[in-house]
DNA sequence: ATATATTTTTAGATTAGTCTAAAATTTTGT
DNA sequence: ACAAAATTTTAGACTAATCTAAAAATATAT
């Protein structure tokens, strides 16, 4: 990820930016040459991991024991996953029951950092009348989830391409056996699906 | 409270309190004239509850949803209540069945800021044979706590004061009616209890 | 291949919160 | 009532995070 991108996702400006750079690399936490891009650390990748692990897990907190949508979560979630007590983030995985994924589909590392195995597929690569179940999304935006909503596009439902639109590659689908819906083409570029038996 | 105790409190130094008592003054949030003192007004008082009310309900969902020991909490709860979210005050209310009070006994602003009513007294302060409940601690230390869960004194629990010692004030406690109980004079005026009818 | 455009870094300024030391004010004790 | 002690505030310095503008490095296009 570029110095403009940081700056963009953390809405600071680059010259920050470089600044903050150059301050955790001497705190060992990234790899990071001048002009040359930076890439984290072991150390760094354990801290990033603890965080992404309390994100998600407060994320599922707020969906299953609370209520929210899935839409609804990320700002809050942003904020819970920097509490700092080691003994609060194992209560609630076990309060939890252990998740492995959060709401959205995505994998919640364990304790030691590791993180469940995945292998997911955008719907867009799958073959014509292959069956595929709903397991993730690529992007988190509220506008998509709540398109997904709207079409009744929930996490495990069943999914079956029928036909791509020549005109505009929207996709023509089977949803759980029995609806027909359609979805325009950056839809189905942003769902992740994984290959069904049946 | 005066400047040097706030100091103590926030783990800061006096100066950096004047300071800061300055600029909440310029918000409106503190009445203050140099050297005479400071209180709240009324916008920075519902400030104060609404974080004390997400400070104490958070600690319910510490002890109720998650298991900790009462003397386990205030740290992680001092976190929590920075997490600025009305609707996850509500939802995390709803969730826990709109809570009165703390596991300490503390009684917990509603939204709109208002205090359950309470009268609480002073075990040091209730006359010999007189039944009692255990409603609530003036101290809040973890070490006082557990002192506490050594002895079986635990929210709820039946108190009577059998006779306090010449010597050295000393309480001789009956407890739930039927365990004989000493506990020093320093306990007896940390414990908050209602008069109850049996 | 080199000029131009883009990206990244550095330099220097600004703000907020903290500190120490000194000054101002209030409280205490005789 | 006044001197001494204690408390509180102010002044000035320091740190960390940010910004804008300028300089340096890299990437792009003809």
């Amino acid at each position: 990820m570029s110095t403009n991108q940081l700056a963009e996702h953390t809405q600071t400006k680059a010259a920050s930016v470089s600044d903050m750079l150059r301050k955790l690399a001497e705190k060992n936490y990234i790899n990071y040459r001048k002009y040359q891009g930076v890439t984290l650390t072991e150390a760094g990748e354990q801290i990033a991991l603890g965080v992404i692990r309390k994100h998600r897990l407060w994320e599922v907190f707020l969906v299953e024991k609370l209520g929210f949508g899935w839409d609804e979560i990320h700002d809050i979630a942003e904020q819970l996953e920097h509490i700092d007590s080691k003994e609060l983030t194992k209560r609630l995985d076990d309060f939890l029951g252990k998740p492995q994924f959060d709401p959205h589909g995505d994998p919640i590392p364990d304790a030691k950092g590791k993180m469940p195995s995945v292998s997911y597929h955008k719907l867009s690569e799958i073959p014509l009348n292959q069956s595929v179940v709903m397991m993730g999304v690529s992007v988190h935006s509220p506008a998509f989830l709540q398109h997904l909503d709207k079409q009744q596009i929930t996490l495990g439902c069943g999914l079956k391409v029928l036909e791509i639109s020549d005109f505009d590659k929207s996709y023509d689908l089977l949803l759980n056996d029995e609806i027909r819906l359609f979805v325009s083409n950056e839809v189905a570029r942003n769902l992740l699906v994984q290959i069904s038996s049946t």
